[in-house]
DNA sequence: ACCTGAACACCGTTCAAGT
DNA sequence: ACCTGAACACCGTTCAAGT
């Protein structure tokens, strides 16, 4: 522990690593750079050199964070077969399950309390697009295999997005068991794609 | 400001109105209870009278939120006639429209991040599940109209609050313009009523 | 019953100085 | 180029004491 060296070599990484294991097992709140910054062992101030502020930490977690997302879908949509139904289904259920297991990086991502005048950085901007495409992808393959009805995408994705956003709020907050996340998506997804149940 | 009595008289309303207000103009970060103190003129030390520490002054916030989002709700049906679909739009704009406006207030109420390992007090919970009946109602209402589809009502109401959850979340987070929530929420609203469109 | 003032242990941020 | 140590202005929380 103290015979390291002068320059830790890897600082940002190991900040961000430990950034997002703090925020995943005890929130938000508990995150401090100073306590990152001791359990990386530098002094408080080493971490300013990579992170201009503690915003600028956040902002690096929440890029991550769709980075992460984005490779995780599309590993899904390769997975699956030609199922159109299927494919949906496990992308929107790794999408809550993403959701759900990191739910304050979700909030980082999608920067409620953030976003009150500061803009986000390019970077992340451009990693949270690439999500947002490839669900517009998604809903593009559904219609041309006639399992989505027709009509402008753009409000379809949106829909599916929200709907998941929903059902992964809601299982955050306690309102929903895990176990009833798989069905309720299934039910979703056959009001999208008009199947009677 | 000097002449005010040793005895404030409403200082625990006094602090959640203020709080209420910093949360909806600058966020949860922004919130601070000595900061509430000051302008409520009085030390630092006097909030801790009314609430025990930070997160009892969060959860009567939430707590009043679901009073005032039950209220809002409650008036809007007895306003609207016997048109389901309109009834139904209207609650959901509704639903929205505070979800966005007060955004974090809607996150303490949510509960994403103090649900670490704390339990929230059964007031809250209960101001919480009043809300949540009153969207049961509605959707047996619309079940008995003919207009929702027949089956699990309770699979219908987590759907539908998903829905509305998701859809503020994205307005929050700057993904869909305020303009586009009422023709979202119609779309959302088709989906549940097998409308094609 | 309600509030004050001092004290404690934390923060984030800044900056001159060290290697 | 990267990190340290001291300093500053903030927090939340506690507690004896005042009115």
């Amino acid at each position: 522990m103290n015979d390291r060296p002068y320059h830790h070599g890897s600082l940002r990484t190991t900040l961000l690593d430990e950034a997002e294991r703090t925020l995943r097992e005890h929130g938000l709140e508990a995150l401090s750079l100073r306590d990152l910054a001791r359990q990386a062992g530098v002094s408080h101030a080493a971490p300013r050199r990579h992170f201009a502020d503690r915003q600028a930490l956040l902002d690096a977690l929440a890029e991550a964070g769709f980075v992460r997302l984005d490779d995780e879908m599309r590993k899904t949509i390769d997975r699956t077969g030609q199922d159109y139904e299927a494919r949906l289904q496990a992308v929107a259920a790794g999408y809550v399950r993403f959701a759900t297991r990191d739910a304050a990086l979700l909030e980082l991502m999608f920067g409620a309390k953030n976003a009150k005048d500061v803009e986000p950085p390019d970077t992340l901007r451009a990693a949270a697009e690439r999500v947002f495409t490839a669900f517009g992808d998604l809903i593009g393959q559904g219609q041309r295999a006639g399992v989505l009805p027709p009509g402008d995408p753009e409000r379809l994705r949106l829909l599916l997005l929200a709907t998941l956003q929903g059902i992964a709020a809601l299982v955050t907050s306690g309102r929903v068991q895990p176990g009833q996340v798989d069905p309720l998506i299934a039910d979703a997804i056959a009001l999208f794609t008009h199947r009677q149940r």
